[in-house]
RNA sequence: GCCGGAGUGGCGAAAUGGCAGACGCGCCGGACUCAAAAUCCGGUUCGGGCAACCGAGUGCGGGUUCAAGUCCCGCCUCCGGCACCA
């Protein structure tokens, strides 16, 4: 039996590691340096091939840059606050801490027995006081620079419960998640943080971002959703106030009919008439109610309610009236709108359904419009019609001029609008980092002094929130005294949302022990940014723009070098992997589908003769198959999740097959942005493959190794550069050799590592052919092996650091240097010239390397096939693509 | 509706405007074996032919070019994001 590649070689390599601390940053501290980063996760517990699949990109990064020399950075930590543990701790009866912490060590084994290499050192736990103190100084940061702010906010309230929902924990009805009750709007003062500043800076910045997927840059863009227009101001009849809307489209003002207030409008009570003032007021408590509910369906009809009272159009006192309707909002622009429904689809049916006027004011260049005749909107660009004396401009000249000449008597004004609002920070629950802030009996706040940080989390009794954060049941922490003056005061009792905690961490471990301060100028300097951040798109927004956010904030602090993060980004695709759901057979061999599958798909649960069932579940997208002889239902790719059921865990992999065998299944099985599936073949083939190495380079790893001890690595490396005297097959391994350094090393730079692998794989078929031909291991063969354990390393770390002991290397292949290709050994001596006749392929040629032009225009036009099917015609042109191919035209 | 991305064998996928389908999976055939597994060798886009070979072929319809999976125009489908955002 030949040699095969042994799982069991794996854990003393992983001790090797990390006793010589080969991938600690800053064990090269003259190199230029290199920051690769894959987004912490939330700690788990054992990690499964679906989380895998993220380590293993940013390790083989990793291992990649040290061979290249550089100094790398290669952290990790836990983004270990969150609902979760208090779930957890509420289910088990534990303290969050506690379960959290444990899950850190699972997760944390699964990692080591995969072999991903971090720099332990510099790990970061955000549940810790030495880094929450570090997020409540980030606090203390913002709230000084004026971009921490209390407002009062709309919060999810459970009824039943009486405690504060997150918006994930009310369901798409409307519904408790715990409780089942109708979740109710209560307003509470909370903490923001004042984003909204930033918005045109991370919307402008995103053009720097060009390493970043279009699909995410994309993404922050539309999130931050700027609209140009122009606010303009309306008189109401008869009274001493004015409303303010906000339009893009100030050139269609001479059509508006009416104005529409969001019904939680601030003057909507003040304008309402009494005649009209209980229609209004039932109209806002159902808007109330159903805000956020079904505020989605674009297609609901639409409703709303006069007020009653009127205002005066400025640029033609024309008197119109003044309505509340829920498609209005309050949080975007100034929460009322003009409306315009000649030129504006929803006031169209706004105005259809209630019998207001319709007035169009832009015409379609070159034709009419007409009122009693339109049946939709007109939005198109035009020219300008009974608009006074804008009447003949093109519209967009106008909708200037207009503004312009509002803006003189104060009218009007240009303004930009973000669909961005500021991030709301506090939250109402335990297992968070404490909001440093003290409350004063006269309702004033003042910030908790820095060297009074961390303000820790008390321990309590009771995680569950009661209307307020579970910190408030606590007195010994919400009674504190005050830093000016010494009388008592109140603490915050919120804690911070976590992807505060998140929005930082990448600059912690910069100088993640750093007591005295976030870190040392020195080190941010060194290590900032990050070169590589690798994580899944479903952070493509809100963790990404608020560690965008945050960094901004402290370069104009002066804490950090640059204003944007992350320098390049890669999102990967997730690990899928079909379900199996084992079929019961009746007495009768009929088949028997389980509940859960009449559950999850809506199958019978009927007994189903076999084809019966075939079909059913084909209906469904499922299979029938076979499993150990037992039929089954099988699912199409589903993404591996602990709640599907379907992950592979790391642990009991690892053991019997090797991270080495993930990793290959993993990487060459489809390239890394893509979705994958994990299947047994593709282990199979994986396995086959590092079998194939094994088998192939490890026989001969004696004659390596003697060579070795003759020559020297460099020696070896050398030998790549002979090239007098090979034979064939020598010639084309030393060719191919050439040509898969190349490759590999630009493939990996840019994440093909699905195609570098296959490099190697045809590096393996042609060394495989080589030795065959020559019956020994010759020298070029010899490093050939060196050279292909190298080319290994960032995919296969265990198995190429195996070789390199084998084949008598000292220390870690990591520092054994990056193989270099020669760009002259690329080309063979002999080339192959494809013969086309009018673009389509009739012969070949072989030809000497440098043979002229025109030999080769001879040599074409020798050919029996080319003239067979140029069948006599006059030659027209002749393209000659030199090495490559000659088009003949006739 | 707006924005972004993608459509290539039975499957995952390759292809600086220059031989479409590398590499792998699966399948077929062969070797080894008493037999099987494992391993090795060969074949495998589709249609026709014993074969050499011939024809067609990268979602659809046009175009540019000596030459188009690749560039341009117009569509279709799928995936993702945003969406009553004024």
């Amino acid at each position: 039996m030949s040699l095969r590649f042994d799982p069991a070689i794996e854990p003393r390599w992983r001790e090797f590691w990390a006793r010589e601390g080969i991938f600690r940053a800053g064990r090269r501290p003259g190199a230029p340096r290199r920051y690769i980063l894959e987004m912490f996760p939330y700690p788990s517990g054992d990690l499964h091939m679906g989380h895998g699949k993220n380590y293993f990109i940013g390790d083989a990064l990793t291992r990649y840059w040290v061979m290249r020399g550089h100094d790398v950075l290669h952290p990790f930590g836990w983004d270990a606050f969150g609902l979760p543990a208090e779930n957890a701790a509420i289910k088990f009866k534990t303290h969050p801490r506690a379960w959290t912490l444990r899950n850190i060590e699972e997760s944390k084994s699964s990692l080591d027995i995969a072999g991903i290499m971090y720099d332990w050192s510099r790990e970061v736990t955000t549940c810790e006081p030495d880094y929450y103190r570090w997020t409540q100084e980030l606090f203390l940061l913002l709230y000084e620079r004026g971009l921490a702010y209390r407002a009062k906010a709309t919060v999810n309230w459970d009824p039943v419960d009486q405690t504060v929902l997150a918006n994930e924990q009310v369901d798409a009805s409307g519904r408790s998640w715990r409780s089942g009750a109708l979740v109710e709007k209560r307003e509470l003062s909370q903490w923001f943080f004042k984003i909204t500043d930033y918005a045109q800076r991370l919307l402008d910045d995103i053009d720097k971002l060009d390493a970043w997927p279009e699909k995410v840059r994309a993404m922050q863009r539309n999130w931050i959703g700027r609209s140009e227009g122009a606010e303009v101001e309306f008189d109401v009849a008869g009274r001493d106030e004015r409303i303010t809307v906000f339009t893009t489209r100030p050139d269609t003002l001479f059509g508006a009919t009416f104005l529409v207030l969001a019904p939680e409008h601030p003057l909507v009570a003040q304008l309402v008439t009494d005649a009209n003032r209980a229609a209004v007021d039932a109209y806002v408590a159902q808007a109330r109610r159903r805000s956020e509910i079904d505020r989605q369906s674009t297609e609901r009809e639409k409703t709303g309610v006069a007020l009653g009272a009127s205002c005066v159009n400025p640029v033609n006192g024309r008197e119109i009236p003044i309505w509340i309707a829920d498609y209005v909002l309050m949080g975007y622009g100034t929460g009322a709108i003009m409306a315009v429904p000649a030129h504006d689809e929803r006031d169209f049916a706004f105005a259809r359904t209630f019998g207001i006027d319709v007035v169009p004011v832009i015409a379609p260049r070159g034709g009419s419009i007409d009122a009693a005749s339109m049946t939709e909107a007109f939005t198109e660009e035009g020219v300008m019609q009974a608009s006074g004396r804008f009447d003949g401009q093109d519209n967009r000249e106008a909708g200037r001029a207009i503004v312009a000449w509002l803006a003189e008597s104060g009218r009007a004004r240009p303004k930009v609008t973000f669909r961005l609002r500021d991030w709301l920070v506090s939250r109402q629950r335990y297992w968070g980092a404490p909001i440093p802030m003290l409350h004063r009996a006269d309702g004033t706040i003042v910030a908790v002094p820095r060297d009074q940080l961390p303000v820790l989390l008390p321990a309590i009794d009771d995680y569950l929130p009661k209307g307020r954060s579970p910190l408030a049941s606590s007195e010994t922490f919400v009674n504190a005294q005050d830093p000016v003056t010494g009388e008592p005061v109140q603490r915050d009792t919120d804690t911070m949302d976590t992807f505060v905690d998140s929005s930082w961490y990448f600059l912690r471990y910069a100088d993640a022990q750093n007591q005295q301060a976030l870190w040392s100028k020195d080190a941010i300097a060194r290590w900032m940014p990050v070169d590589q951040y690798i994580g899944g798109v479903e952070h493509a927004i809100l963790h990404l723009l608020y560690s965008r956010f945050v960094t901004k904030v402290l370069f104009d602090a002066g804490l950090v070098p640059e204003d944007e993060p992350f320098r390049a980004l890669f999102t990967q695709g997730m690990v899928q992997r079909r379900v199996l759901t084992p079929l019961e057979v009746a007495p009768d061999g009929r088949l028997i589908a389980p509940e859960e599958l009449v559950k999850a798909i809506g199958v019978s649960a009927e007994p189903l003769a076999r084809d019966e069932m075939a079909r059913a579940l084909r209906e469904r997208s499922y299979a029938l198959v076979d499993r150990d002889g037992a039929p089954a239902a099988q699912s199409g790719p589903v993404t591996m999740s602990k709640s599907a059921g379907n992950g592979v865990p790391m642990g009991p992999f690892v053991r019997e097959h090797g991270s080495d065998v993930a990793r290959i299944t993993i990487l060459f099985a489809a390239p890394p942005e893509n979705n994958m599936e994990w299947s047994d073949e593709g282990v199979g083939g994986a396995e086959r493959f590092l079998n194939r190495v094994v088998a192939l380079f490890g026989g001969d790893r004696e004659a390596v190794s003697a060579l070795r001890a003759e020559v020297g690595s460099d020696g070896l490396d050398a030998i790549l550069l002979e090239s007098s005297g090979l034979d064939d097959a020598s010639a084309a391994l030393r060719r191919r050799l050439h040509a898969t350094i190349k490759k590999v090393t630009l493939d990996t730079e840019h994440f093909g590592f699905n195609t570098a692998l296959a490099a190697l794989m045809e590096l393996l078929n042609e060394a495989s052919r080589q030795r065959a031909a020559a019956g020994s291991a010759t020298r070029l063969f010899c490093a050939t092996a060196w050279t292909f354990a190298r080319l290994l390393a960032p995919f296969a770390p265990h198995l190429a650091e195996e070789l390199h002991a084998w084949f008598g290397g000292r220390g870690s292949i990591y520092d054994a240097g990056w193989p270099a290709w020669d760009e002259a050994a690329l080309t063979a001596d002999t080339i192959e010239i494809v013969l086309q006749v009018n673009g389509k392929l009739r012969d070949k040629l072989v030809v000497p390397r440098d043979v002229a032009e025109d030999d080769v225009k001879a040599r074409a036009l020798a050919s029996a096939k080319v003239q067979e099917s140029m069948g006599g015609k006059p030659l027209r042109k002749v393209i000659v693509v030199p090495g490559k191919l000659v088009n003949l035209v006739v």
